[in-house]
RNA sequence: GCCGGGGUGGCGGAAUGGCAGACGCAGCGGACUUAAAAUCCGCCGGAGUAAAAUCCGUGUGGGUUCGACUCCCACCCCCGGCACCA
């Protein structure tokens, strides 16, 4: 009798051979084609949890498989371990930064071995360390000699709760990406990255196979319009004449303009306002400014403003407008001043009619007989109220009023974008230090690279305002100008996160590289990622920050591809109980205990079979069981003796074979297609018939120890101990790891007979067997002679006999 | 409001124009056992029947088709993203 599966025994077992003997320890190869297989590196949070193991088991069985199938594969793993939940620790629990972020690396790393995964830990990247955010610094001067790293004051998003500033990417529904809370603004000098010098590039995903969904946001996320830039001249009787520009797609209602309105921010607010209005501009300012984002940007908030008591020409008909100031403009897009056309726009609508502006209809819609409006006409029709532009279609006096207002000097063709520079500064501790100084005599200064890194001084102590140590640190704070050797102070900002991962896989492919951040022949072996794996939650922060990151390097000759990233696969998220996992909920699933009960490779399959991986599913453990039963019986199908038939019959040979063969095809297809739910199903059912075989003993043994090596073979990239232990006790030389992917034989897998539905008017009346290359007129023939045909068709006369080679016959009958 | 994704047995899901519910969980019945667990075998959408036949059934209503879970139109609900972007 064998022994029973005992994944506790085996899979350290297994675990510990195959790191003495390196067997996933990966190195450049020329006689192999290559695969980059990266899933995106966890965060040092302290725990892995089953969301973790979600999105890492399934790539690594993707990975284990294109290794089988021949290729040089590289699925490196490591820790993003830059960032402020460390600084929290270090608050709360008086413990440092540093030993919070290597205590819980050295517990993730743990918990990451016991998935049974081929990283190749020689290549572990870890960027809070100064071997790595050194070269994140050097980056930032490069970046900054190229022209894409700059410094301006603006107005910023600042978390009060985190004491920091946020990308805008890091705001969601107007809180912050972390921990939710609104974000207010602040006006700050800052550290911007020029992202939207690639506005354009970042749109298009030529060539690059991602989902539509991430690709339509990182689009909508640029945000790009095109339109006009149309001049105006306001006058004050005070201050005198200002040009101004506004924005807009629809230079077509240009002559139905009937005010302007400033962002309050504007810097021309205060000059523009006239004596009369200027307490209540100020008031109308300063309440706009208390508000937050969520409050402004909300589309249900009634619009309001106040009138500055200064007026625009509008150029083309040379009529005045009054000027507003209103908070539904935001300075941050265009120009940060708009025209009002309430006819032809719902917000000035809204706007004109709540302060009784006029309102001047210029696009007449059909039928039109000049009756008031009680909406916005925001569609085409025939230009009215439009001097030489009338009776013109809008879609086309669109072009040929910019085209004039170009002639005339007043206004040109304008292209604006959504997207804002990415802002990197962080006023945090933990974080990658801003290699920059600033000198009382030569300004902003870089360090050399040669003086990289800029060291995070570790003796700090935290204030309980959550304000960054650095500020206070002397010995860091204080240096000298690298350019005139002058005492000069350090920034004391730090980088945003998103910077360390923007290149950590391009670290991977060297990662005890000396002389740069990477080799350029290894980099340039392995790059681009073949196929990224990960959540879906970074489609405008690290996938769009890591492509803009890609496409700097390439202008300053570093790398020589456009994407770092040629396949993007989003897995879906693990919930519990219907709700999202999370620590505040306390239902967070470690998947250690199960791990440490059932094994690894249970619940790796587990993992993948509960549903399609693009979807995600609610972790019930009710049905692991089904997992483990599973796999007890391939192991006892392969380790009891099989005792082959005396005289084995022909026929089942071959449909054993055409079962096995027609089972490879599917496996292989679905774990190529990530179809992993039904990769699993299909090795169940192969399963359940090599049980129903070995019961009447119909096949010989060549034919039984073919298929339980194959169904190994086929199990080992999803259950890697389990399959190696019993292809060691089935006698196979060491290691099922390194064998080939079997290979289906399309004439073994050729179906001979074929189950043809047999319909009457599209109702299933039977189905008969028949051999799988009989033609139309003898299947016709055979279905006919069918009683059940005979009595569902009784004596109605056959219209039409629809037939679908090996699949249908459809008798359409009146 | 706009843009995606989705809605199928008690449950997770399968089938993307051709047998709806593969595979698994739970449940029910049986074998083995002194008994239980484990294991093995069988049943398992609803109505209907002695058993069949038959009818109904993939969110709702319509349509296209010989044939629709699958394609088209309208609507309802759930999830995700964006949201005064001029």
């Amino acid at each position: 009798m064998p022994s029973n599966y005992n994944p506790l025994e085996i899979e350290p077992k297994w675990q510990q051979k195959w790191a003495e003997d390196n067997l996933y320890r990966v190195t450049e190869d020329s006689s192999k084609p290559k695969w980059y297989a990266l899933t995106m590196f966890p965060y040092t949070s302290g725990d892995l949890h089953i969301g973790h193991w979600y999105a890492m088991a399934p790539s690594d069985v993707h990975a284990r498989f294109k290794r089988m199938q021949g290729y040089n594969v590289i699925h490196p793993m490591g820790f993003d371990a830059f960032g402020l939940p460390a600084e929290n620790a270090a608050m709360n629990h008086g413990i440092h930064p540093y030993d919070w972020t290597m205590k819980n690396v050295d517990n993730m790393r743990r918990q990451l071995k016991t998935i049974g995964a081929i990283y190749d830990w020689e290549r572990e990247v870890i960027t809070c360390l100064p071997d790595y955010y050194r070269w994140t610094q050097w980056f930032f001067l490069r970046l900054y000699k190229a022209g894409l790293a700059y410094r301006a004051k603006a107005p910023v998003n600042w978390c009060p709760k985190c004491q920091v500033v946020l990308a805008n990417e890091q705001v969601a529904n107007g809180g912050c990406w972390r921990c939710e809370t609104q974000v207010i603004r602040r006006d700050l000098e800052q550290w911007f990255f020029r992202i939207t010098r690639y506005a354009d590039e970042l749109m298009q995903h030529e060539g690059l196979d991602w989902p539509e969904r991430i690709k339509t946001m990182q689009k909508n996320w640029v945000g790009k319009s095109q339109g006009a830039e149309i001049h105006f001249i306001i006058e004050n009787p005070v201050t005198g004449e200002e040009k101004v520009k506004v924005f807009t797609t629809r230079p077509d209602t240009v002559f139905g303009i009937t005010y302007l309105v400033l962002a309050p921010e504007h810097p021309l607010v205060e000059k523009l306002t006239t004596p009369d209005r200027q307490a209540e501009v100020n008031a109308y300012v300063e309440s706009a400014r208390r508000r937050t984002d969520i409050e402004r940007l909300s589309a249900e908030q009634e619009k309001d403003g106040v009138f500055t008591g200064a007026y625009a020409t509008n150029l083309v008909n040379g009529e005045k407008v009054p000027v507003w100031v209103a908070d539904y403009v935001l300075l941050s897009y265009g120009t940060g001043i708009v025209m009002g056309v309430p006819a032809h726009d719902e917000r000035d609508f809204a706007f004109a009619t709540k302060y009784d502006i006029p309102i001047k209809m210029v696009i007449s819609l059909p039928g039109w007989q000049g009756e008031e409006l009680d909406a916005a006409y925001i569609d085409e029709g025939t230009m009215v109220n439009s001097g030489q532009f009338d009776g013109m279609s809008s879609d086309e006096a669109r072009s040929r009023i910019v085209d004039y207002l170009a002639k005339k000097g007043w206004g040109n063709y304008a292209v604006t974008y959504r997207l804002r520079d990415w802002l990197v500064s962080r006023q945090r501790y933990w974080g990658a230090p801003i290699p920059m100084v600033y000198c009382d005599r030569c300004g902003i200064v870089p360090v050399e690279e040669n003086d990289l890194p800029v060291l995070l001084p570790t003796d700090i102590r935290f204030s309980p305002t959550g304000e960054s140590p650095l500020r206070h640190h002397q010995a860091f704070l204080n240096t000298t100008c690298p350019q005139c050797k002058a005492p000069a102070k350090r920034e004391t900002d730090t980088m945003d996160t998103f910077m360390c991962s923007s290149w950590y896989f391009l670290c991977y492919t060297s990662p005890d590289y000396d002389n740069g951040p990477f080799d350029e022949e290894k980099m340039k072996y392995w790059m681009p990622v073949d196929l990224y794996t990960g959540g879906a939650e970074h489609a405008v922060m690290h996938l769009f920050y890591s492509r803009f990151f890609t496409k700097a390097l390439r202008d300053m000759g570093l790398v020589d591809f456009d994407e770092p990233f040629l396949k993007l696969f989003n897995q879906g998220t693990v919930i519990v109980d219907h709700q999202k996992m999370s620590k505040s909920r306390g239902n967070v699933i470690n998947p250690d205990h199960y791990v440490s009960t059932l094994g690894a490779d249970v619940v790796r399959i587990y993992l993948m079979f509960v549903a399609p991986w693009e979807q995600g599913g609610d972790w019930n453990d009710s049905g692991i069981s089904g997992i483990s039963r599973w796999l007890n019986r391939v192991w006892n199908l392969t380790l009891e003796n099989y005792q082959p038939a005396d005289k084995p019959e022909a026929g089942k040979e071959k449909e054993f074979e055409r079962v096995l063969h027609q089972t490879i095809n599917k496996v292989t297809q679905d774990i190529d297609n990530i179809h992993f739910n039904t990769m699993i199903s299909a090795l169940m059912e192969l399963t359940n018939y090599l049980a129903k075989i070995k019961e009447s003993s119909s096949v010989r043994r060549e034919n039984w120890d073919g298929a339980i090596r194959s169904i190994l073979l086929m199990l080992a990239p999803s259950a890697p101990h389990f399959a190696e232990e019993l292809w060691h006790q089935s006698g196979y030389p060491y290691s099922i790891h390194n064998q080939s992917w079997p290979k289906w034989d399309k004439e073994k897998a050729k179906d001979e007979e074929i189950t043809l539905v047999v319909q009457v008017n599209g109702k299933v009346k039977t189905r008969i067997n028949l051999p799988a290359d009989i033609s139309r007129d003898e299947a016709v023939k055979a279905v006919m002679e069918s009683e059940r045909v005979h009595s569902s068709i009784a004596d109605k006369e056959i219209a039409d006999v629809i037939y679908v080679p090996g699949k249908i016959v459809n008798l359409v009958v009146r």
